[in-house]
DNA sequence: TTGTACGCGTTATCAG
DNA sequence: CTGATAACGCGTACAA
């Protein structure tokens, strides 16, 4: 029951073991009527191979590490599904490895030494890392592959953001909004490659390209959190008393503007409109607009590239999903426009 | 850089392969200033020791095996997270088997024997699992605990759910609710000591303490599912439409009963009240009172008693967490209590 | 197409 | 307290 080995099943099928795991592996050097033996006296004695030996002996752990931060992040826990399942649909485990932000947006450094000799690749969501970090990822010695948030010499997949904020943007101009407050993030080792900061630059050009002067005064940081996006809100709210839209980098964050709102009495669209994005399962019934895109995809294109690249592959850097605008009914026409 | 091994540090270091791998382990039998000499030279390598050598020669692998249903659930991705912080600090890493039903509620057997040598311990949460299903777990001859739902002869930390029910239902009876239907669960293997069937148990309960006559055909399931939750409310209010109340055994259930109410014109509370489970994060904003649990430490105490369990201590049977009712303003008197 | 035999990098036992 | 050495269970050259 516990010790059935390799050796077991070679003698109950009559070969050797060399012959039982070239069968059970699948290797194409294997006659099919021994290869059938074989399998049946694995089933019989219920054999599974002890991954332990076969990582000691090949080199190789069919594991993926997974290093993300929390899943009150809807985009993580998405991406995270995503990935899980095609990794186990091709026959590699996952092994977690979350963390959290303290609550003063900084975080402890994470140290991916542990994941040596354990993982055949890491799959990187949502969180800039430090130099120091980077380093024991690299040292790793495994392919990596970076989602939503990455460096640029790595592979990263995410959605594009600097067009995102060009559609949140064009879509509260096109109803007459100038003043908009940006509710960002601004997150510990940001070294302007992060979505976040990509989500600034397109925010500020889509601002330029319609004539709309930026101001730095107008932006505040929620780092992704739903009681930080209610913060940036108050601030912005209390600086900018005419300020008339609210664009969040995150569903998260916007909902918790609209509570900010709604407990100052503020309304909704008519008073402030609101864009966040995501496309949160919640934004519907919550009413939020928002620049949707699909987190789930991307996590399953960067555990298929991952794949593809510990297969010996050479794929390329980055690929970029596609967003559409929601609209849940929380934006409208500025006021001004509308009194005009 | 790549092949630093247990006997390079022992070399650096003056001693034997053996004395490297007790002290590092911090085994008491070692000198102390050994113990320093050996981590100096371990340090300087960069030397860390192959998790596949070390469990193939002592049976450990200081992994968990975590199988959930969907991080979609809110109650799953919590638990998830409060268990990973509790075993990433107590050195052990995390392999996550995620897995989602099928749109009509079924979903795929679940094979756990590929876990064999793996992992030195499992939590699973959240779902009944078939006789089958329950036996490949058992032959992996590990400690399990189950979180949200278990077996009655298994370790298992949930909410209290018969109380849990007990408080909604009072709540809502207070308030002069008679009519009140249920969206509950009817998860493929139920045997009966699910989550939902003890839900559903402490609301028939809890009607019968209070005199009201239980009708089953105000009971209808939405699987723990927006979608479901939305379509089990329009199956209860095309069949009752003098309900006057609807009590779902998750807020996510519930949001689905709310998109579902508001698109019939029916008013929350006037109309309708309405109660959920668990306390989510969005319960606010979106203005539903819940019954409340804390599934982060959920995760957190089963992660605990399994390492106790790994560790040969004889733990309980049963954790249970309480529970407290939020109100975020979904209920009110029943119409025909305010009309009188 | 199959078998032999060595090696993977630790832990654990037993001496010392 | 420390050292020598035999497992641990498989993958894989190499040979047949």
């Amino acid at each position: 029951m516990g010790g059935v080995g390799i050796d077991d099943v070679a003698r109950l099928a009559g070969v050797s073991t060399a012959t039982v795991s070239r069968a059970l592996r699948g290797l194409p050097e294997v006659r099919e009527s021994t290869r059938a033996r074989v399998r049946r006296a694995a089933a019989e004695l219920n054999y599974v191979p002890s991954p332990s030996a076969a990582s000691l002996a090949s080199g190789r752990t069919r594991t993926i590490g997974l290093l993300t931060a929390s899943f009150s992040r809807w985009f993580n826990r998405n991406v995270v599904e995503g990935a899980e399942e095609r990794l186990r649909g091709a026959g590699f485990d996952v092994l977690l490895h979350a963390f959290d932000f303290a609550p003063d947006g900084s975080r402890a450094p994470i140290d991916m030494s542990t994941m040596r000799q354990r993982v055949d690749g890491m799959i990187v969501l949502g969180i800039p890392l430090s130099p120091e970090e980077r380093l024991t990822l690299d040292n790793l010695n495994v392919p990596i592959v970076f989602v939503g948030t990455g460096p640029p010499d790595h592979v990263r997949v995410s959605m594009d953001d600097h067009d995102g904020s060009r559609i949140a943007i064009e879509h509260l101009a096109a109803l007459g909004h100038r003043r908009i407050g940006q509710i960002g993030a601004k997150l510990p080792y940001d070294a302007h490659w992060s979505s976040a900061s990509e989500r600034h630059d397109g925010t500020v050009a889509a601002l330029a390209a319609l004539g709309i002067d930026y101001d730095d005064t107008l932006e505040a940081f929620g780092d992704y959190t739903q009681e930080g996006g209610r913060a940036a809100a108050a601030a912005l709210l209390d600086a900018h008393p005419d300020m008339t839209a609210l664009f969040a980098y995150s569903d998260e964050m916007a909902f918790g503007a609209l509570e900010e709102l709604r407990a100052r009495g503020i309304r909704v669209p008519e008073d402030v409109s609101v864009v966040g994005i995501d496309g949160h399962e919640l934004s519907g019934l919550i009413g939020l607009t928002t620049v949707a895109q699909d987190a789930r995809a991307q996590g399953d294109a960067g555990a298929s590239l991952l794949l593809e690249m510990i297969a010996g592959s050479n794929v390329g850097r980055d690929v970029r999903f596609p967003t559409a605008l929601v609209d849940n009914g929380s934006t409208a026409p500025a006021p001004a426009v509308r009194a005009a």
